[in-house]
DNA sequence: ACCTGAACACCGTTCAAGT
DNA sequence: ACCTGAACACCGTTCAAGT
């Protein structure tokens, strides 16, 4: 018998389980049940749960909007950083498993090589390179986990992480005591602002000389 | 019958599953055979395995070596940032659920008081110090995520990043490609320069006037 | 090659009963 | 209040049999 799916009929359906009932939500059985197949079948497409997991991250991974690149190259940073930011916001329900999954796809590294393309189109080469690659790919990342579960993320229900934080010891812990309401007010522009500091400590770092093997490149 | 565990005899414990069998070791009944008691004891200490996971999250917090304020903020910053990764980095098995699991405890908040005690010392308050204190903590945290499942990370096997990513795509995937082998050379680094990248991005970017109704404080 | 139901091992948790 | 075994619902996956 042909096969009846696609990889991409899983990615969908998988992902959009994921946004709509929780990562708790996606098991085989219901993937199954939403594909309308026994839970076996899918066995036939993918190797363990695990795999499945990642392919709902290389499902995300597809949807970010790689920009088209422009003479410049800190302008081209700021916009692939900010395309994989916005895509990881629309799943949040997927944020977990685009922390926590290692993937190799063509889908999930594409993001990835225009960040460091552009990072290069900026002069930047070697161990440079490498480490303002590491840097700004942390920085989007983290930001994904801060807001997913960082210390001063916002809740789901009416107890705002001010109270959290006050409740539990408002004199061991003064300057999140005096953070946390600025966290609940001031919201989405942390990203912006952020990756303008990442990006100003990058063109204000003065490369080191190589010390390992490899080429520091110019400047 | 008076209590036979403390809550950091479970800690403990499911700590030192996770570091030695991985995240997948530990269950409820694994642990309990751990302690020498049934499964269901646990629920006397723990309301479900996702307060058990925050428990180990909290665990790995308590190691961290939060240093002592100097009079320099910049090195303090460093410092407690270094603590964090160090911390991380001796518990990879961790970094999962630290990446994945909200906690409000005092353990898991006292490094991030102490992050943001310095950054406040360095003269930010408000809507800056928010914007700051998020920008160092993402770096930290997308740094474990990096080395945990990024596109670049290392390998348990013998195939290295390079060899998966140019086996992928070779041409597509141009920069990766180059920018690989760097990765898998150069080990143990990246933390230490991306944070000076920060601390440098955080002294030279000008504090943009208040936009909110939050002040901006001085400089 | 792909499909699929039955069955198994395992896991979190409820229940009910103990002290 | 804390302990605990039996039992239940659920989940990933192996097996064996089909086309």
């Amino acid at each position: 018998m042909r096969a009846r799916f696609t990889l991409a009929d899983i990615q969908q359906h998988a992902l959009a389980i994921v946004d709509r009932d929780g990562l708790a939500g996606l098991t085989m059985r219901s993937l199954a049940a939403s594909l309308q197949t026994g839970a076996m079948t899918l066995y036939n497409y993918v190797d363990s749960r695990e795999a499945l997991e990642e392919l709902v991250v290389d499902a995300v991974s597809a949807l970010v909007e790689i920009p088209e690149p422009t003479d410049d190259w800190l302008a081209d940073t700021r916009a692939v950083a900010t395309a994989l930011w916005r895509t990881f916001r629309a799943h949040p329900a997927a944020i977990p498993l685009v922390l926590t999954r290692r993937t190799s796809s063509r889908a999930s590294l594409a993001p990835a090589e225009a960040l460091a393309a552009a990072l290069a189109r900026g002069g930047m080469d070697g161990v440079d390179l490498f480490v303002a690659f590491r840097t700004v790919s942390a920085f989007v990342m983290g930001i994904a986990q801060n807001e997913l579960a960082g210390p001063l993320s916002r809740e789901d229900d009416a107890t705002s992480a001010a109270q959290r934080v006050a409740t539990l010891a408002p004199d061991a812990l003064p300057t999140l005591t005096k953070i946390a309401p600025v966290g609940a007010t001031f919201t989405g522009h942390e990203f912006e602002r952020g990756l303008t500091i990442v990006l100003n400590g990058l063109v204000h770092t003065p490369r080191p000389p190589a010390s390992t093997g490899q080429a520091s490149g110019l400047s």
